[in-house]
This record gives C-alpha cells, structure tokens and sequence, in this order.
DNA sequence: TAAAAATACTCCATAGGTATTTTAT
DNA sequence: ATAAAATACCTATGGAGTATTTTTA
C-alpha cells in the first residue's frame, strides 16, 4: 500500500469513473485501473463493484476509503506543518466571519493585522453558516467564527467559545423614542422601522418568549440586510431602530450618534460566538494571533 | 513521500541510531541512510541532526514523526477493519423484510445477531414490496426478503430462491372448530373473525380456486394488520383464525397455544420468498451470513 | 582508532506510458 | 455502436543490496 494507490481510490470514489478520476489525477486510465488492481490484490479484497457507469464501493472500499481520507488529511497538514515552521509570522490567514462576528470584529481585525503584523495575508469570507462550514470543511478556510448555536455536527471540529455579546436594539441620539417619559414597549418599538438581519429560529422563539407576539422577526422586523454595517448607517440617519449585536455598533455608541434603546420588559440575548477550526490541523503562528484577538476583542 | 519512509523515520526516531532502527527494520544500514535522505531531500528539511553516536530529531522531524505516527496508525486500523469485516465481526447489514419474511424471520435474526456478532451493525426495514425495491437499487438496503411472485424486472438483480414457507389456518387449541366431527369448510372458517395481512392479486384469486368465492379475502378477512405478531396474539387469545405463513406461528404453535387448522380441500399455499441483492455488488461477509441464517431458517 | 553514517555502484521490482482488446450499455 | 475498463507490452525511476570511504567521539 502506497499514498499514491490511496489518492488514486479517493478519487475514484469521488468521481465513480475510472475515466474520469484519471484525468482528475493527471494519470491514464490503465494506469489508475492498475493501480486499484494492485491495491485489491495486496489487500486481497474487492474495493469497487465495475459495473459499467455506475461503479460502486464495496463495504471493503468504504473502510478503505475513509482511512484513506485520514491519512491523506494527516499527509496535507504534514507538509503544511513543515511550511508554517519555515515562514514563521509570515504566513497567510484565511478567516470566514458570520454576519455577528463580521459586524464585530471584521474592523478592528483589519486594521490590528495591517499595524501589528504587516506581513501576513488576511482574507476575510463573509457568508451564511453553511457556507462557511464547507468553506471550512475545505479548508478554503483556516478558522470561522460563527454563533455555535447553529452547529449540530461536531466530531471533526475544534470550537473555542468565545465571550457573549450582548443584543439589543440600537436608535440614534436623536431618536423620538428617548424622550419619551414612561418605560419604551415592543409597540412603541414596532411604530418605526426595525433594521435587522435574518435571525435563526431559535433568536426569533427567544423574542417573542421575551418580548411577546408582536417581537415575531416577520411582523416586527422591516428592514432585512446581512449587511449589518447598512443597517446601522440607517439607523444613524433616520428613525429605523436596529435589532442586533450591540458590539455591532460600538463605535457610533461611542461618538454618542447612537444608543441603546432599552426595551421593558428587558430584552436581553447574547450571541453565543465560537472560534472554529478542523481538529488535528496544526495552528499556524498567524492562527493563534488570531485567537489571542478574538478572546480579546469578543465583548460589548 | 511514502509510507516506508515514514516507517523509517519513526524507527529512527526510536532507536536514535541508524544501525539499530536499520536492524530492526530488518534493513540494511546503508538503505535506511538513504531513505531518510530521500524524505529530507524531498520536504526540503532537515529532519534528524547525526552527531555521531547521539542523533535527536529536529523541530521540523518531530512534526514530520508526530504526522507519521497518526498516518502509519490509520494504516494498521485500515488493515485491521478489513479484518474485522472479513472475519465477520464487524461490519454492517441492512435488510428489507417484506411481511411474511419480518414475522418469519426478524426475531430470530435479530437473536441470532445480538448472540453470535454482537459487533455488526444490523438494521431491519419492514415495508410493502414497492418500498423495499426502491430501497434497494437506492442501495438504502443490502438485501431484501420478499415474495418473487411480486417480481417483474429482474434484470439488475440477483435472486436467491428460499425455501418455500406454507401458508394455512392457524387457531388457538381450545378452538371450536378443531372439536368438530367433520372435515373443517370454509364456510365453518367464515363464521369466525378471519385475521390476515394484505393478500397479494394472485394469493387471493388462489385462495378462491381452491376454497371457492366464499375465501375471497375481501369477503373472508375480517381483521387485517401489517403487524403479523398482532394477528397471531389475537388468534391466541380469541376464536379468531389466522390466515399466513405457518412458520409465523411456530413458537406458538410449539408451545401448544395454536394448532394448524385443516381445511377441506385442503388449502396448500406456499409463500415463494426469495433474497434479493443488487446484481454485481460485492457481497460483505455481513450478507453472506444473512444468506446462511436465511437458508437455515426458512422452513416450516 | 573504532563505531557510525554516507557514498559508489549494481540489480530489479514496479509505476507509468502507449496501443489494443474486452466488456457492458 | 460506443464508451468504459482491462490487458499487453515497454521504459525508466528508485529502493534495496554489497563493498567501501568518510566522519567524529
């Protein structure tokens, strides 16, 4: 057994064709016909059913296959191991942000990096949480930081829970609803346009629980972006209230053009945030800076 | 970068001597020698520092080993999966079981297993014919045990013929009917509640050939369930007849709760199951098993 | 000056290529 | 009839052996 007949049958597995795993490979196709023969022949076990276009692993070729990919992943992360000891703090970061966390941190993260550590390559993805699993599943990603609410399957993940940030609804200085002279209710609230982006199921059931029916995200949210950074422009320069992470907002807080509307009864839900990377690769130098600034950066 | 080298590498890493891990990997001194040079020259590092008697790896070797140690030890476990697989412990076995076959078969199947290959993974589908070939070329299922009366495109499939199972009256002991004088009519079965499955087009055309238009299913069955056991517990507990395979009763009957009853003319049917695989998949060892256990049991 | 590791040279097993046949749809 | 996979045959690389030299404690 050799890593080459390993790829060769991950690819093969993947691309349920001889043909056309062997072009994937740079390799003929007798030459990747033989290489699986020869792997069967020394392991004495049939790895995939031929037959014809579809073929099929056998319960032989699953084993093999997943060992495979593990050995693979552990080959990959080898050699990057070996390049992260050679380029020290001048390696690359590729980082993938939920909307919260990007609302949060995406700022104070590019300009740290462009000061501190010039040298290294910061790409930052945005995107929805799926995306970002498989972005990092393929390692297009080093690390994302997401709300660990969503995640449900964990058995290759590393997470790192980061503090809470709190939510809230956020208006500007200005805003009619501050003068007002008795506590601000949810339908004082629903009288504006509320910014917001989409929220989970579980965010939406907290803040009707909180807050009553009339805090259901369909009824009370009007303004919907994943852009948070719009919705908070928005709300600087008219009357729209904007429902999100606090932190979100930090810096039109404390210019003191916006803040914070308190609600009664108290509406009060913290954004569970995580630091999540594959587990079993090694952290580069860049990634444990990165750590070090989300442990420090992740409050209100 | 291959395995052997890495066996190499993580051999002298033990042994700290060429020599010594040369001899323990039955290899001669000189080959290991080069074979560590190979590795370092193609990662480009240094991996071990040779200072004669007392050779200690470098950072970038003990990278490299700390790697090698999980690849080489997601080798032995590929090995030793397809060892368990073969030797038929371990594994996983997914059988689809049409009504007859579930009541014949699933609770000794289901002991048999626990009992003998506590390690494979065995899952039992129970559904109408249409569900369990769906289930079957979507590979959802191994195998499945049905009556191949049902069978029209055969052509991607394999089909093992089981022993015949017989189909007949059963009543409890103390039923009326089995103290009568005279040979038992289907018009003495009608005037008790009938229990039976869902009977196929051509099992009650069968049934009228033989017993005349009073054994229509539609007429005669007056207590239906997919759910064979709870027939059989009814006809145990009341006057009601069960209608199916025998050898779904054998328990009972062996225990002296039910008895078969002999109609005139005599009923004879026999359920003509079969096993049924995917044509040019590899059988497990899982499945070749089940086809034992399905050759033994299947009798009256 | 011994023991240890590296080098020089030879051999052959095997992975890969091209051309072709066999198989299955 | 055609696409896919297997087979036949050839080449070249590289891993392993033996003999020998170089290094260093």
């Amino acid at each position: 057994m050799n890593l080459s007949q390993l790829k060769h049958l991950v690819a093969l597995a993947e691309h349920r064709s001889f043909r056309k795993a062997a072009d994937a490979l740079y390799l003929t196709q007798p030459a990747l016909s033989r290489s699986i023969q020869n792997l069967e022949a020394e392991l004495n076990v049939t790895l995939i059913d031929r037959v014809g276009r579809r073929n099929t692993l056998t319960a032989y070729g699953e084993v093999v296959v997943s060992r495979a990919r593990r050995m693979l992943f552990e080959e990959k992360e080898l050699r990057r191991g070996l390049e992260l000891l050679n380029s020290g703090l001048s390696g690359s970061l590729n980082i993938g942000l939920g909307p919260g966390p990007s609302s949060a941190i995406s700022n104070p993260l590019l300009r740290s990096m462009a000061q501190d550590y010039p040298r290294i390559q910061l790409t930052i993805v945005r995107g929805r949480f799926d995306y970002l699993m498989k972005s990092l599943r393929e390692e297009l990603v080093d690390a994302v930081v997401i709300d660990q609410r969503n995640l449900n399957d964990v058995a290759d993940l590393e997470i790192e829970p980061l503090q809470h940030l709190r939510a809230g609804f956020i208006c500007r200085a200005t805003h009619p609803l501050l003068t007002l002279d008795r506590p601000v209710t949810i339908s004082d609230v629903s009288e504006y346009p509320v910014a917001s982006t989409f929220l989970s199921e579980e965010v939406s059931r907290n803040l009707m629980e909180q807050l009553g029916p009339e805090a259901h995200p369909s009824k009370l949210i009007t303004l919907r972006s994943e852009e948070i950074p719009s919705l908070i422009e928005t709300a600087c320069q008219t009357d729209a209230i904007f429902l999100g992470i606090i932190a979100a907002a930090r810096r039109e807080i404390d210019a003191g053009i916006l803040r914070e509307l308190l609600v009664t009864p108290v509406y009060y839900r913290v954004g569970r945030f995580a630091l999540v990377t594959l587990a079993g690769r090694t952290w580069s130098p860049a990634m444990k800076l990165f750590q070090t600034f989300c442990r420090e950066h992740f409050h209100d």
